[in-house]
DNA sequence: ATGAAAGCGCTAACAT
DNA sequence: ATGTTAGCGCTTTCAT
């Protein structure tokens, strides 16, 4: 099936037209300012030819793409245990389909892939950059940055001193966190722990932050480290019981993590929520959902999220090519966003 | 802060190595035959100015793109549900990126966007596909054939009447699903169930032949259908429970329905694997080590998979360019391959 | 081994 | 309102 039909040219369809390239090309590109009747014997020589522009030629002098990458980065393959990642691309997705732009996917899984997307988007491919920014530390803000492409990062992203005109897209961590220890503190508990994410990672600490917020001066032995994973959860949960087993609630930083926590909960002989509630973070479905018993939890609206961060990057990218056509007033840089979220009650607590 | 930095040019590195741009393009794409002497002051005047070619004015003279898009369509959102989706991406992703080709990801969710994705890749903005075409009777396919881009299936594509020169990327589900029952059998149970996947997609429709392969004369009452989701699993569990209470065995279609079905046994009281023995597929880590008792299943590779794809493709996309001239029909077309599936033992049968 | 020159298919001034 | 023309940056014969 490799037939190299020979794809017809503006030139052909000027040509069965009887007008000349420009006009085809103005009538492709909207046909303002042509007369009916012309345009009308364009379209129809287009569709008789079966005309497609051919983008290379005309990002080659409009230089512009309507292409947009999204880089993921995945030191830890994490990233495929929760669903987190596939509904922020599908509402990126969603956005950039609306406004006829590509996705281009790179994912990168170490070094060497650094600097392979820093040489792709410096290599001016793509109009923009999406990035989900992991981790502290992270070189690979920096090198984006530096590769001059407009970027929305997904999460504030975690270097240290605050750059300017970063944007970013993000949920409300640390007022979600506080919510759940609230909604603990509200039902009577009293020995309220936290099972933190990867603390690497700016939700992880936000969420501690939040949890520290409301517990103010909480006993540091409620507070144990694990890494967004059930297994990390599982093992949080069995060194929480065996430092304080007076704890009657735990604020879990995820979805995941609660489900190892309730898991061995159930083990241990505790009744959930009687003994100890449990309220997790997400409220991913799949998940939260099918727990037993199902989970109280923070809910974040991922899809949205990634909407939103495509719809930020495409407006910065319309500021620097305003014609007269969408008649927005522009001025503002866009400016990062940061979500709110919802607590979300099942039985868990 | 949308700078449009000046990006040096062929000819601008030209003038500084002291060269025509043809003895830079050469250099830049690969150097062969150019003096050594040469191809240093070509490669330093590079590196100076921060070259980086011009894709789009590339693509235009050679008709490649080095991209290749993965079209994946997604009726219902449960392609989210469960990591599958993510992992055959990332094996896409590595085999892509080692042969420096970017991978334009087309998520659709409807009618209107297989108009749209038809139109993208009939533009030849790719130079081939990489299709999930994931339900019978699922137009997709067609209209991707009809664009006359190389493509490669991922999984048995389920149209009526195979075509000839569709090439696939499929597990072994039919085998795996016979191993499974087996397996049961072998452990003496003799009243074995069957949970189908949602019986529009292949894979699952595989999986009951598979079934029906063993259980030449199996009671109808023992198969019961569901979706490959974890509240299908229930459903179908209770049915089961319901219509055959005697039931010894099951065999899930997939991690996602087992991990179902075990919640409604231990709901039950019915012990696992004592009283009823349960296997899952796919092996879907996450799911299978987490269940109590951990799920016995039948492991596909999936990364592999999305690997095998991209290398069958990018095989295929070779040899139309290494010979040439237009029309010749050189070596073998690459034809589908089946990859095997291994029975994971852990604690539920 | 290197350079000169002719496009690839398109858009965007500039004319008319 | 439409046509003419000059490139966009690169690869690729074809000379040398």
């Amino acid at each position: 099936m490799t037939d190299t039909a020979p794809r017809p040219t503006l030139e052909a369809v000027a040509a069965r037209a009887g007008v000349s390239r420009a006009t085809v090309s103005r009538v492709v590109n909207g046909g303002d300012g042509v007369r009916d009747a012309l345009v009308e014997r364009v379209r129809k020589a287009v569709d008789e030819l079966g005309y497609v522009p051919n983008q290379a030629a005309r990002s080659l002098v409009t230089r512009r793409h309507d292409a947009i990458a999204v880089v993921v980065a995945e030191p830890e393959t994490r990233v495929f245990a929760d669903p987190f990642f596939a509904l922020q691309l599908r509402g990126i997705s969603k956005e950039l389909t609306a406004h006829d732009n590509q996705l281009v996917l790179l994912l990168t899984e170490g070094r060497d892939d650094h600097a392979r997307v820093g040489r792709y988007l410096a290599g001016g491919h793509v109009d923009g950059a999406l990035v989900f920014s992991l981790h502290l530390h992270d070189p690979l803000p920096e090198l984006i940055q530096r590769a001059g492409v407009p970027t929305v990062f997904g999460g504030r992203p975690g270097w240290s001193g605050d750059r300017q005109g970063v944007v970013y897209v993000d949920s409300d961590n640390r007022g979600g966190a506080r919510d759940a220890v609230r909604h603990l503190a509200g039902l009577g508990r009293t020995r309220i722990a936290h099972i933190t994410g990867a603390l690497d990672q700016t939700s992880a600490a936000d969420r501690l932050d939040g949890y520290r917020d409301v517990m103010v001066d909480a006993d540091p032995r409620l507070i144990a480290e694990a890494d967004f994973t059930p297994a990390g959860g599982e093992r949080a949960m069995r060194e929480l019981l065996d430092r304080c087993p007076d704890v009657d609630a735990v604020f879990a930083a995820n979805d995941l993590t609660a489900s190892g926590a309730l898991r061995v909960l159930r083990e241990s002989g505790r009744r959930v929520p009687d003994d100890i509630a449990v309220i997790g973070f997400d409220d991913m479905l799949p998940v939260a959902e099918q727990t037993d018993p199902p989970l109280t939890t923070v809910r974040q609206d991922i899809e949205e999220m990634g909407r939103l961060m495509a719809r930020l990057l495409l407006r910065e990218l319309d500021r620097g090519t305003s014609h007269g056509g969408s008649g927005e007033a522009t001025g503002d840089t866009p400016s990062s966003v940061v979500l709110p979220t919802t607590l979300v009650r099942r039985a868990s607590a």
